[in-house]
DNA sequence: TTCCTCCTGACAGGCTGGTGACACGCCTAA
DNA sequence: TTAGGCGTGTCACCAGCCTGTCAGGAGGAA
């Protein structure tokens, strides 16, 4: 769901990291020390999260952070601390929305403190239409009130609100609704596209899922 | 961060610990035998966690901290230990949720294990869905009661807490509730998200454990 | 009017998650 | 040693939801 990027010299650790993050449907990037994660994590948008360790053998994590963020990457970061006094000092990091974990860590802690960085940092999408698409909940908010959709349902809908004002083809919708290529009937759309609309108007949307006859459909 | 109780008869080791522990933003309170400790700390909550010298010129450290327990003060206690064999006779104090530290130590050391203590006994992770979770009793309590949970129980319900009103996808529940990685059905989880909403019911919680299908669950 | 597209209501099948029960291993008390 | 309790993991079964499809009908285009 997320590409993780990790920077920890200890091997071990960096297993547990990447087995963890991989079960947990994460892409993962190992880097083992400051130089290695600088040329792999300075592009701004190569990772969705950082993992690093404070004590690195060449750098200091904190430093490295710095210099990454300064090479414009804003990925949040969730550091790594030994068993020593460092506490105070990383809490300032703390408050600036960053997170940190102290060794030795259950892998349960780094998914959950990994899924609310990402929570954090990755707000939910307002198209212009003022719909709000929840891709954690499968839900849409509208100004009237909120509706909970079905995965097919809401790939549906994320698809129109990407687009709002233009057409979107029928054949865009399905690939957009069945992404791995399932052949559906035309009427199955139809019958979605339905079921959507019924969830827009229970949210009280003021968005209209209108047809354009022939061609596809476009969200007002 | 919090108020420290020290008993410790030897100078310099009370002004490394003074001074160390007031860098990383604690209160500092000084006595220098069991008379003075008794004096100052037997208060219940005078102070959030002890540093008590096994070897002071007036008592066994030891024999001092079961006069404060008696005195209603349960603050947990970190005890320093001269290098002798005292290792056995401490380890039971360490099982009660205590700690000890040999000396000479690393001021980084102590800083870090009081860190711990006050993790342990001071956890009302203040969630915003009002559980108080316990790691010490594995119990969570509510305004309605208190339930005890079994250790798997107690890291999938930490796990969810730590994010309340986010959803915690499946896997990452896994992840927390069975950190070794070991691979367990998915009706298991299931079986235990049951065991949990039945608790949180037992101890009276307002809070619910939702189910978003096809995604994970959520606290409420 | 006729044809075609799309809308609607309904339904069956499959899948996911909830439930109750059980077996196993470990630990403790008798 | 034995019995019982507890934590754990799994199973079978069931209910409800999601999905895909169908038939019938409404309405626009030619």
């Amino acid at each position: 769901m997320a590409r993780v990027g990790i920077c920890e010299d200890d091997a071990d650790v960096r297993r547990v990291l990447t087995e963890g993050l991989r079960l947990a449907d994460h892409d993962v990037v190992v880097s083992r020390n400051g130089r290695e994660a600088m040329a792999a994590f300075a592009a701004p948008g190569s990772v969705d999260v950082l993992i690093v360790d404070i004590g690195l053998p060449d750098a200091d994590g904190r430093d490295l952070c710095q210099a990454l963020r300064t090479s414009g990457q804003h990925a949040p970061v969730l550091f790594l601390t030994a068993l020593d006094g460092v506490h105070d000092r990383i809490s300032g990091f703390h408050a600036g929305g960053d997170d940190y974990v102290a060794k030795p860590f259950a892998i349960g802690e780094i998914l959950v403190r990994v899924d609310a960085l990402l929570r954090r940092t990755r707000p939910a999408p307002a198209t212009p239409t003022g719909l709000v698409l929840d891709p954690e909940r499968f839900s849409v908010r509208t100004g009237g009130g909120e509706a909970r959709l079905t995965p097919t349902e809401y790939r549906i809908l994320a698809a129109l609100a990407a687009a709002p004002g233009a057409v979107v083809r029928r054949r865009a919708v399905v690939a957009a609704g069945w992404p791995d290529g399932a052949m559906v009937s035309e009427n199955t759309l139809d019958s979605y596209i339905r079921r959507v609309r019924a969830k827009l108007e229970t949210a009280g949307s003021p968005v209209e899922l209108v047809t354009v006859r022939g061609v596809g459909f476009v969200l007002r």
